[in-house]
This record gives structure tokens, sequence and C-alpha cells, in this order.
DNA sequence: CCTTGTCGTAACCGATTTGGTTACAGTCGC
DNA sequence: GCGACTGTAACCAAATCGGTTACGACAAGG
């Protein structure tokens, strides 16, 4: 489906921080970028895009750095969901369909219907897990 | 998310055959890209790939044209997504993460059974609707 | 005040996907 | 054999994705 790794990166780093900020240390894109294995822009890109929905916020000058600003067990992915993808799961269209044939007329608004469910139902179960839980699952798999 | 169109495009096609079959006529790839408005290729290619789930036939020659194999009541939205719709929802990271990195190793055995989740609900909500369903809904939408 | 480390962006790249288009060979009923 | 339609290959422009280089903005610490 071409599906993108924009909601993975973000967890990736979010939990990243969740995990780093019990050191004491600051988070850096470099830091992070090492732990995803990427260039630092790309992480720089991604935490600007969760800064713009709030759920981190960056330090500048010297000793700079990004700290989150909510506990882990108040983030949900469907938080980070929103921070970093943008357009619905299923488009419709291009080029609209022939108004004057009444599949072209009817289609559209008939598909909406199952698309805004199957979205709905997207975000709720998005919404059910934290970046703690993704955390606790991290370290659960690593003792047993 | 850049999503594409094709599952709408697919829908559309069976649809306008199960409207269109109740007339007697042969469905030509010219005629639904009528109704789609788009290019009769772009629909012989949509058609090729119910065809090879085998939610259509198609008969060369002359007087040639499609088919559906099963009642609209029969085919689900599922059956046509499957049929579409090739990769994940959601993509892991395009290049591994660091694997000596606790996150790195764990987050994606975590989002996993996250991303499990959702396509196996997507599934569940696509495979309540048929294409009978959507007859229905465009007729009734006329009407009403 | 100036060095230093980091953020914040712009600009570019190659690869891939998407929808669209042209062209043409294959097939078969009439 | 004619004609109509399928089945594909080939190509295109636009968009997206992840990645990379480059550089200005910024602020803490010496």
């Amino acid at each position: 489906m071409s599906a993108n790794s924009r909601l993975t990166i973000a967890a990736h780093v979010l939990t990243w921080m969740s995990m780093d900020q019990q050191g004491g240390r600051v988070a850096t894109s470099d830091r992070i970028a090492e732990s995803v294995q990427t260039n630092p822009v790309v992480i720089r890109r991604c935490l600007g895009e969760l800064r713009a929905a709030g759920l981190v916020e960056a330090r500048r000058g010297a000793g700079a750095g990004w700290r989150l600003t909510r506990e882990p067990a108040d983030v949900t992915l469907l938080d980070v969901y929103r921070a970093v993808e943008d357009g619905p799961l299923f488009a419709m269209h291009a080029t609209p369909p022939n108004l004057g044939c009444p599949v072209g007329s009817g289609i559209r608004p008939a598909l909406d219907g199952v698309y805004a469910g199957v979205e709905a139902n997207l975000q709720k179960q998005l919404r059910a897990t934290t970046i703690a839980d993704l955390l606790d699952d991290i370290n659960g798999r690593k003792m047993g």
C-alpha cells in the first residue's frame, strides 16, 4: 500500500525519550538518530511535527535538546498519529466520477459512510495504546 | 497520507457492474470508464486485479466484456480490498533501527501487536459491507 | 563577547507510487 | 476476414518518501 513509517518513527522517538529522560540527560536529535539509525534531520523533522502538536518542546542554544511535555502514560498513539499523519486512509476518486450516472453520483456518499466508520475505529484503537504501554512492553519483553 | 483511490475505484466498478447486469448488457471497460470518468485502461487494470482475485471474469473477441462471478451480496469490501491493495497500513522503519538499543530492538515487536490489531479490525469492518449494500445505499439515497 | 553545540529549515536527490495516456498485439463472434 | 474489445507494455508528469548537505538562528558557558 506504499504506507509510510512516520507513525513508527514518531513512536520510536517518543518511547526513546521516555526511557532516556529517566537518566536525566538531554535528548538531542543526534542521540535519537543513533537509536533509529537515520539522519538527525529526519528526527528533527519528526520532532518538529510533534512539537507543533504540543507533545514535545525544544530548548535552543548551547546544551540544547528536547523534552516531553506530558507524561508518557498521557500520550496515546492517536495523539502521535494525528501529529504526523494528515490525509484520510482511503482516498475518493482522483477526478470526480460522472455525476449523471446513478453509481457515479451515489458511490461517494455510500463509501463515505464506510470510510468514516473505519477511521473512527482506527482512532479508537490507537487511543488504547500509550507511549508508556510501549515502554512497558519493551521492558517486559527484555525481562521474560 | 498519500492514500490511493484503488478501493474506491474498484468498489465503483463492481457496483456499476451490479447495476448494469440487471439490464442484461455486457460491461465493457469503455462504458465503465464513462461512469468513473477516467481512461478505459485504468479500468482494465483494475478489472485485471479483480479477475486475479476471482471476482470478475472477461470474455474476449467480438461482443466481449466483463461479468461478475458472484452475487453482489457475496462480495464484501474486504474481498475488494484484498484484490487491489497489498502492503500493510503502517510500515516499520525503512532501515532497521539500532538493535543494540533497548528501544531500537523492542519497538518493532511492540508496534507489531498494535498494528496487527488495527489491521484485523479494519478487515472486520470491511467484511461488513457488500457490493449489494452499496447498491442499496445508492438506490435508497436516490429515492429518499 | 565569542566560541560551541544544537535547533530549524531550505534545498536537493534518487527511488517509488499514482493516475493517466498511447500504442498495439491477441482473441473471437458475426 | 472484419470489427470490437481485451490484455499489456511503455511512457509520462506529479507527488511522496526517506535521506543528505548546507547554513543561519540561538543561547549557555567560558
